[in-house]
RNA sequence: GGAGAAGUACCCAAGUAGGCUGAAGGGGACGGUUUGCUAAACCGUUAGUAGGGGAAUUACUCUAGCGAGGGUUCGAAUCCCUCCUUCUCCGCCA
């Protein structure tokens, strides 16, 4: 959510901003209906300043034995029109809501305008590995090395999903198990959030009500939205949720592991075949809630923090600075960081860090105490991948792979799958 | 899943035959007096917030607000309805 007062000040400045993610962004109607809004407000409220003054009268004119009737007639006819104006400011008001909600949030000045093509690597680490024999995909060393098994996953839960068994396994949740330990080492928070979530977490998020069709939503006979979490920041931005947060906890550093659940409806395509792209994959997530003059600083220290794991796994990568479009629509700014996956011959992306500033608090109405004006200012919000487990896997794979089809295990995960080397 | 009870400010807690109770009292916190220091005692402060009008960052003013949302009424913390949450008991269960 936007600052409305930002658009009533500025409106133009806004809409250029806005331009750099949208092909056209009008404000007239919305101004049009905050005037209205504003005036129908004005008038109801000065109507009940005078219901109240004489509802304060009544009694006493009553005690001292006077008739109220006349008041009371009169009364009624501003009671009747309060409720009229109510019923429109309301109206307005949904209207205003319903606009504001849909619009995305504005891209940091040094984002750059328009679509994927015009996103920026930012830095490279390492190289492309090179191989003197024909590198195998990750399918199937995932299969010839038994640590993958898709056909069952297709067959208990459809088409998108699979199973990790064995070495497989014991793979991803070493890479889990990596993570929390390198984020506790950090100071961060250890958070393990329900997976189905309520629907004021998907809007506070900003995912609904646009990318509703996105994630799982429970079949409730009586019509509650619960739906599955499609990553774990839709759990944590909403763990200070309606609250105001003393500025000298700020600020706070958490990160979950759960299970990511998404439709990816439509999203199919052939070489994303394997662990690239499911229904269902693990992530660690990293989440920070901080004073608005941290939260750029934060952001590198998030990225910097993600881009550690992976070098720390040896594997070849990319920082990409998104352009304005291809940021999700919460996100003021945002940095992929993509690992190459050989067969593919392209970078995918294993981590996003973003920047929401104060756009998901504003939804969520999340402040905090600025101790010295003693006023309440929204917080900024920011989350970082750390890591998606389910695409290192392939990486690892067909990064460390052997020419006999074996392949090396990074060290900092020997010790939990207990070899050196899966064969 | 069944049956009950409850949700009031930082915390505890009073407050229903509807009307100067936007809220008694206590605790805590903060400030002060006393004191060599601490404690104790005493005095004082402790709704904040959101929104509108206006000054247009500070006066001023109005509105909302007693879990949330509706309703009845001239007027609701108080009456009615729906929902949410918490607690207790029963059932089930890792």
């Amino acid at each position: 959510m936007l600052d409305i007062n930002l658009i009533r000040k500025d409106p133009e400045k806004v809409r250029q901003a806005l331009l750099k993610r949208m092909d056209e962004i009008s404000f007239d109607e919305l101004l049009a209906w905050d005037a209205e809004y504003r005036a129908t407000l004005t008038e109801s409220e000065s109507l009940k300043a005078q219901r109240n003054a004489v509802s304060a009268m009544i009694p006493r004119m009553k005690k001292q034995g006077e008739d109220v009737t006349a008041k009371l007639e009169e009364m009624k006819v501003i009671a009747d029109r309060i409720k009229d104006l109510d019923a429109k400011a309301d109206e307005l008001s949904a209207k205003i809501k319903e606009f504001m909600d849909a619009l995305p949030n504005m891209p940091a000045e040094d984002v750059v305008a328009g679509g994927k093509e015009n996103n920026r690597v930012v830095r490279v680490w390492g190289e492309v590995p090179q191989f003197d024999f024909t590198p195998k995909d990750h399918i199937e060393l995932a299969e010839s090395l038994g640590l993958v098994d898709y056909q069952r996953g297709a067959k208990i839960g459809g088409s998108g999903f699979w199973i990790y068994k064995g070495n497989g396994a014991l793979l991803e949740w070493a890479l889990i198990n990596f993570f929390i330990q390198e984020h506790i080492k950090d100071g961060y928070e250890f958070i393990l959030p329900p997976h189905i979530l309520n629907e004021e977490c998907g809007y506070t998020a900003g995912q609904f009500p646009k990318f509703k069709d996105d994630v799982f939503t429970l079949n409730n006979p009586d019509g509650r939205v619960q739906f599955l979490l499609p990553t774990a920041e839709t759990a944590l931005i909403s763990y200070h949720r309606n609250e105001v947060l003393k500025e000298e906890e700020l600020p706070k550093k958490y990160f979950a592991y759960t299970p990511c659940y998404r439709k990816e409806a439509g999203s199919y395509r052939a070489e994303e075949r394997g662990m690239i792209r499911g229904h269902q994959f693990n992530k660690v997530e990293m989440f920070q809630y901080t004073k608005p003059e941290d939260s750029e600083k934060a952001l590198e220290e998030l990225i910097g923090k993600a881009e550690a794991l992976v070098q720390k796994l040896g594997l070849h990568y990319r920082v990409s600075k998104l352009a304005a479009k291809d940021c999700s629509a919460s996100m003021g700014k945002t940095y992929d960081i993509e690992v190459w996956i050989p067969s593919m011959n392209q970078y995918k992306e294993v981590s996003s860090a973003s920047n929401a500033y104060d756009y998901q608090a504003r939804r969520g109405n999340m402040r905090f105490k600025r101790t010295e004006t003693k006023k309440n200012e929204y917080l900024h919000t920011l989350n970082a991948s750390g890591l998606a487990t389910s695409r290192l896997l392939p990486a690892i794979l067909e990064q460390h792979q052997q020419k006999d089809g074996s392949v090396i295990v990074p060290e900092v995960l020997r010790a939990i799958v207990g070899t050196d080397i899966l064969r």
